[in-house]
DNA sequence: CGAGTAGTTGACGATTGTCAAGATGGGTGG
DNA sequence: CCACCCATCTTGACAATCGTCAACTACTCG
């Protein structure tokens, strides 16, 4: 039922500065002492499968989880048996935060291809940061930054045009991979077009023809998953309103 | 500029279970005493009136903050000027978290009828939260509810039709407003049509239209912002897609 | 009481979803 | 190793929901 052999990150290991476990240990004052206290009680897992559930939805929650190479999609089952994807993680970002409220995962993750993820069973993680006030002051900037993400999202799906939102999205990846770095302009992308889709809200031959119009107008070459950004500007005025009136939204 | 005197919820001192506080201070064992030391560092600020800011985007971030009475809208400024309504906060729900990343508010947040707050000074509760380890673990627990906050509000956005956004945002404030003991099925929503759409992602327009048809289906009574549910039944089939299969969402 | 804002309603159009058919490619089994 | 098969993707035609424009009504507030 999983395929495997789907690559494209695999074997990349995050470099510590980009992990953002680093803003998590590593800068701000956290001592080395400290650091390596919470390397103690970090667990490396077994690597995920294309097609594999890091948790699923209700699973009882112990341990965030940090992707150190490949990806994943999160997502929750909807009530008519669709799912509705709430994000896709690249190396470096946290995921099971939701599931700290009353310790069950809301989500399920699944990897899209092959994966790492480092364990951080959350009641140790707490208690460690108990006695490590910079340990806990990462972790509330690190909550507070996935809080500041819902803003992104809201206005993205707020903002209705299809073509923004998908030059918002692309552009999301190019800036996430730069950080990670990898190319800006050329990358993999992992998830399905029904993936896509699914998380912007639009519909799979939206998103298809969305590629194959940005690709007539020269944005970019795609060819399946392999993305090539040719005008990054254009798409970043695309995305914001550089271009006149084009993008009005409800004022108040 | 700012009209006040527009009431619904003035005076209401909300009852300490349920304040959201509440699951920050008082249960899951935080003794007395704690009790007390986080009653010391809380401030309650004078009231706000109608189109009051209780803080800006870019301002200087120092305190969480609590809401007592009356409600508030969070916003961001969109580049064309115009704006991206976040949310609308009731008594009990703490606003502000998204800027402990970074020490800067990265939304705006106004009255939308007189309403008081309370200030709880961030670098005072992280210092006690040290010391205190429930109410450290509370507040992980609040922050990741606010996170949980989002998926519902992706699956909103996602979900595609027009009156399934209304029935949900109509759906939560009745179970917001019971939570807080008033009545379930009579309200008055304090923010406008405009306000409304923009939440939801739709024109005025269709607000209004959907408020006229839903009261034609017999699903409510509304006369501008005093809102009575009817049935809530079948408002919840709406949502809930019970009603067959109308309710189709791309699955993958 | 008057003016301006908010809300409602109607007509129309366009973006985007739906349905359907065809193309492409990767994985599996013979 | 090749070929078939199935899933994914693409493309087209059409329909419909929802946004836009516009006019009118009704509050609210000064």
């Amino acid at each position: 039922m999983t395929n495997r052999k789907v690559v494209s990150f695999e074997n990349i290991k995050v470099a510590c500065k980009d992990c953002s476990l680093a803003t998590l240990c590593l800068p701000m004052g956290l001592e080395p002492d400290d650091v390596e206290r919470l390397d103690g009680i970090v667990k490396r897992s077994r690597p995920f499968h294309r097609g594999d559930h890091v948790f699923r939805e209700s699973d009882k929650f112990h341990s965030l989880r940090v992707i150190t190479s490949g990806s994943i999609k999160t997502y929750t089952p909807n009530e008519n048996g669709s799912e509705q994807v709430l994000g896709f993680h690249l190396p470096g970002e946290v995921i099971g935060l939701d599931a700290i409220q009353n310790y069950h995962h809301t989500c399920s993750a699944v990897a899209l291809e092959t994966t790492a993820v480092c364990d951080i069973p959350f009641e140790q993680l707490e208690s460690l940061s108990s006695s490590i006030p910079s340990l806990q002051h990462q972790i509330y900037r690190l909550l507070s930054r996935e809080i500041g993400h819902e803003t992104e999202m809201l206005t993205l799906l707020g903002k209705k045009s299809a073509e923004e939102r998908l030059a918002t999205f692309l552009l999301s990846f190019s800036e996430r991979f730069k950080k990670r770095g990898f190319s800006a302009t050329d990358f993999f992308l992992s998830m399905s077009r029904h993936e896509i889709g699914n998380y912007l809200g639009l519909a799979v031959e939206t998103v298809s023809r969305l590629f194959t119009r940005f690709q007539d107008e020269e944005l970019l070459h795609v060819e399946r998953k392999h993305v090539q950004l040719l005008d990054i500007d254009r798409l970043y005025e695309m995305v914001h309103g550089n271009n006149s009136e084009k993008t009005q939204q409800s004022r108040i």
